[in-house]
DNA sequence: GCCGTTTTCGGCCCGACTGTTTTCAGTCG
């Protein structure tokens, strides 16, 4: 994707211009201008037919130009131009933190480092020489980021990070100096993958406080110890950050090390521009502190209500709560039920029985089981005999538990086959309660090829969801190369919904494609596709991808209760059919 | 390099920690 390619080329333009020791304003500018392009949903080469590239924030008239360039030569000649001489791999090496571009840019020149290789060897060579600057507490300091760097090539998915960090935060609260503790950061405002864990905690001995986290047997090694913050690994080699305040800052400290550091930035200058200062300590004006123990506090006295950790990206949520139009945002309580589950009967680990005990602890109305269909042999697909028998134990499993919630619907994954054909026939589909459609094989087709296979399953009048519409798997596997806008007309026509996925490896619709599809006027189900009991749990994380697309619980059909929910399904079998 | 209900020029968020610095630069978030 275009993109992608040239938010890269941004990024990396940054760090060329930072390498020269170039005006800092301007590497922001890149640096602002390649988050820009990641949060895009259109695709460039449209908006630049269109003339609208400058209508993309922190894109004026020169990057407008360098992106209309890129389009059509493949190439950025000022980027060419200024990282000539310079070794991509060097420019990599700006990612090693505790590594900047000063400190890369004079081991470059003494040492003539320009990969990963040299740094490593010169570390040695550096120490001896004594250079101006070097001590070994910095050569070390480095070392320590390289290995960092290496193990976090791969950022952590969310499902990894939250788990852990609930348990160091149980810990932290457990001394007896600290009052509050809370995760802050891309964990709070759930972002798919997480670099490091950032936590704040409330205490009158901050200092003190550090020093007695800084024991926990979890922490593996302190890293830095200050009066304020501490830096901490802990099991896995995971990066934390304490940071300690009194009562009185505790909301600013909060909202200030949430982030995001682009949301920030916003905010302050708006905070500025009425003569009010905001950092960690506060909201202040000269030096009146107007907020701060509350996080609403601040930004209430700006004008807006608190502010859902998940919309802080600088995506127009500021304007949005501004002038009264921020999102209902949707919550895990609004889910009535869950449209994707798999059981022992394809390739899940716990039975129907105990899939549906479980939807009940968790107040369910209603619970799909979708087995995969016959093309997915590795999973045990069901063939029509054995969905056959399915329908036969369901009916047995109805009966047994009355009128109890949840219903059990039949439901199937359907295979999108490589021809575009579904995995069942339509009078077996007919037959299920939910069909959901999904793409696990052949996905190297071509754009064209790939959305048309998708277009054609969501003609088939029998479907209802599109499974993880584009197959991404986190860090391992890249989103199919689908015409996004198609899809979302043909979703729209059909009147079917795109499913946001809750499987951490997944989170598929992620949250500018589910937003998109919001503002398409598409229904969307949240699910968990869970393979065992536990796993029913994941759909929290399709809700937090949903909340950070600003997704509204009317746009989500597993909010509606059984009564609606049950006309809907019905009413897009039959009236799709007789069409 | 972007951006503008004060501005088309002159701003651009702000503070902590570390190391090796005798007063501050580099880095980070």
């Amino acid at each position: 994707m275009v993109n992608e390619e040239v938010a890269r080329t941004f990024e990396r333009m940054a760090r060329v211009l930072a390498f020269r020791g170039q005006d800092r304003f301007r590497i922001m500018a890149y640096e602002r201008a390649a988050v820009s392009l990641r949060d895009l949903e259109e695709d460039l080469a449209t908006l630049a037919e269109q003339h609208k590239l400058e209508d993309i924030p922190g894109i004026g008239k020169d990057l407008s130009g360098m992106i209309e360039e890129y389009i059509h030569t493949g190439k950025i000649q000022r980027y060419e131009h200024e990282s000539k001489g310079i070794a991509p791999e060097l420019i990599d090496l700006m990612s090693i933190p505790g590594l900047g571009p000063k400190t890369l840019l004079l081991l470059h020149k003494r040492f003539r480092v320009n990969c990963l290789g040299d740094l490593n060897a010169c570390l040695d060579e550096a120490e001896a020489a004594k250079i101006k600057g070097f001590g070994r507490k910095k050569i070390q300091n480095i070392r320590r980021g390289i290995d960092l760097w290496q193990a976090s090539q791969q950022r952590m998915l969310l499902g990894v990070a939250l788990p852990l960090a609930e348990n160091l935060i149980a810990e932290l609260r457990k001394i007896a100096l600290i009052e509050r503790a809370e995760a802050a950061g891309s964990l709070r405002r759930r972002r798919e993958t997480i670099g490091d864990l950032d936590i704040v905690i409330l205490s009158e001995d901050g200092s003190r406080a550090l020093q007695e986290a800084a024991k926990l047997p979890m922490v593996r090694q302190v890293i830095a110890l200050g009066e304020t913050k501490a830096t901490v690994l802990i099991e896995g080699g995971i990066q934390v950050d304490i940071r300690a305040v009194p009562k009185q800052s505790y909301g600013a400290a909060l909202q200030y090390f949430t982030g995001s550091k682009q949301h920030n930035i916003h905010l302050r200058t708006l905070a500025r521009d009425r003569g009010l200062k905001i950092n960690e300590y506060g909201l202040f004006r000269g030096n009146r502190r107007l907020a701060g123990t509350d996080e609403a506090e601040i930004y209430s006295i700006l004008g807006m209500p608190v502010m859902p950790p998940e919309l802080r990206e600088d995506r127009g949520e500021i304007e949005a709560a501004a002038d009264g139009r921020a999102p209902r945002l949707i919550e895990l309580q609004d889910l009535q039920g869950d449209l994707h589950a798999h059981t022992t009967a394809s390739d899940g680990k716990s039975t129907l029985e105990e899939m549906v005990d479980q939807a009940a602890k968790m107040g369910y109305q209603y619970l799909a089981i979708t087995d995969h269909s016959p093309s997915e042999r590795v999973a045990h697909g069901l063939n029509a005999d054995r969905l056959e028998e399915r329908f036969e134990e369901i009916q047995q499993l109805r009966k047994r538990r009355g009128n109890k919630n949840p219903r059990i619907l039949i439901g199937a994954e359907v295979d999108i086959l490589p021809d575009g054909k579904l995995d069942y026939s339509d009078r077996m589909l007919a037959r299920l309660d939910v069909v959901v459609a999904a793409i696990h094989s052949v996905f190297r087709h071509k754009k064209g090829e790939i959305t048309g296979r998708i277009l054609d399953a969501l003609a088939n009048p029998y479907v209802h969801v599109l499974g993880h519409p584009t197959g991404r798997l986190i860090g391992s596997r890249e989103p199919l190369d689908l015409d996004f806008e198609r899809i979302l007309a043909a979703a729209h026509d059909a009147g079917a919904a795109l499913e946001i996925n809750g499987s951490m490896y997944r989170l598929d619709l992620n949250d500018s494609m589910a937003r998109a599809a919001q503002e398409a006027g598409v229904l969307l189900a949240i699910s968990s596709d869970a393979h065992s009991t536990a796993q029913l749990d994941q759909i929290k994380y399709g809700v937090f991808q949903a909340r950070r697309g600003w997704i509204e619980p009317r746009s989500v059909i597993n909010t509606w209760p059984w009564i609606k929910l049950s006309r809907w399904l019905e009413r897009r079998s039959r009236a799709r059919a007789a069409s």
